[in-house]
DNA sequence: ATTTTCAAAAATGTATACAAAAATAGTCTT
DNA sequence: AAGACTATTTTTGTATACATTTTTGAAAAT
């Protein structure tokens, strides 16, 4: 586990402060490293949106908020319902047979919320995979990263654990039978009420 | 203009190798400084998709091909169409201001890609900004600032500029006059026709 | 001739030290 | 007491030096 993953994974638990600076000696102190790893991990991190800049030095965690989580869910909705339009028809079994593995591993109950966010992104990624557009992929696999941030909540007060998992495999029964319709409408209605909900969520305790 | 902006106008330039890895000794001396603030703008350079990894250390500089291009114009189109729309009811004299001025400095003849990229950037941004979505606002404006590496075909070969600039000034005039169809009709034919036609420009030289 | 192995070289990653910039706190002025 | 200014401290940015990893190329084996 790289520094990188560390604080993320510190951020996530809330085991570094919101609201105030994040010192790159403290960082470095906290993960036993000199300061330039911490730098690289800190320029990665506010690249991927998980730190926001601090006036003129430094770097923040950002609050989450409801607007964020609307608009990264509104644009998952309209990249990944195209994605999954353009894999469709290319699907290969052996990319079934993947996703299946990687809906099985979501079913463990005490998974870390960084591993439950990459194997929830591993088992889309195995169904667009095939739609061999990397610019476009790669775009949708940053919005699904930055996402991660707001699962605390989702598997959290939401308990939106079941319905996703549900959703997932039908989703899988869609592309299994062929029918590409039903998929795409499922897929945006997964993204889309997770999104609402969360958002609404959000507003509440704002 | 820090090291960033100088490899960027490197890259766009041709200054600097394609299908090689780039050496962060080489940049070092290059730029007159040492490795870490080369290795930093590297990172971020890397975020930006201004470069790509090379196997397992280094970075190169990605080839520029249709199906990138393709793929940014597409969803250019999707999401700035629906920040326009969001945006439009709020556009307020001032943003329109702003655009007129934007648009005046690109009548220039004698400016950099890089600078005329960003022109094109602050002209949309002023018709964008009234939505108040910062989170689509900045996925936006990144997919804008990748494109930029593409810029150089559209203003050499393609001789592109004169039509994107009649296209902005009727784009400003459907705002001024409160037109919201037509101006998001437009916008999307803007983004979408400029699109295609380097995508098959690329298709033919490659 | 092709492949494999391994040592040398080169490149990246990290630590420490120093320089520049920013934030802080205290003093002075009004 | 509020605000502006300056000195001090803190923090970030950069250079240099060292450690680790990766690449390269030559020699040996098949």
């Amino acid at each position: 586990m790289d520094i990188s993953e560390k604080i993320k994974d510190d951020i996530l638990n809330s085991r570094l402060p919101k609201g105030q600076p994040l010192r790159q000696k403290d960082l470095s102190v906290r993960y036993s490293v000199s300061r330039i790893p911490v730098r690289d991990a800190l320029l990665s991190l506010k690249a991927e949106g998980w730190l926001v800049p601090n006036g003129k030095a430094g770097v923040m965690i950002p609050d989450l908020n409801w607007q964020e989580a609307e608009d990264l869910s509104f644009m998952r909705a309209e990249l990944e319902c195209q994605l999954l339009k353009l894999a469709f028809d290319h699907i290969t079994q052996r990319d079934i047979a993947a996703a299946r593995d990687f809906l099985e591993a979501l079913n463990e109950k005490n998974l870390t919320l960084i591993h439950r966010g990459e194997l929830n992104w591993c088992f889309h990624d195995s169904l667009y995979r095939a739609a061999d557009r990397p610019t476009l992929h790669r775009e949708v696999e940053r919005l699904n990263r930055q996402a991660v941030r707001y699962l605390g909540f989702q598997y959290g007060p939401l308990a939106y654990r079941q319905t996703s998992q549900h959703q997932h495999e039908a989703l899988l029964g869609f592309v299994e039978s062929r029918n590409k319709h039903a998929a795409l409408v499922l897929l945006r209605q997964h993204i889309e009420e997770a999104g609402a909900l969360l958002a609404n969520y959000l507003k509440e305790i704002e």
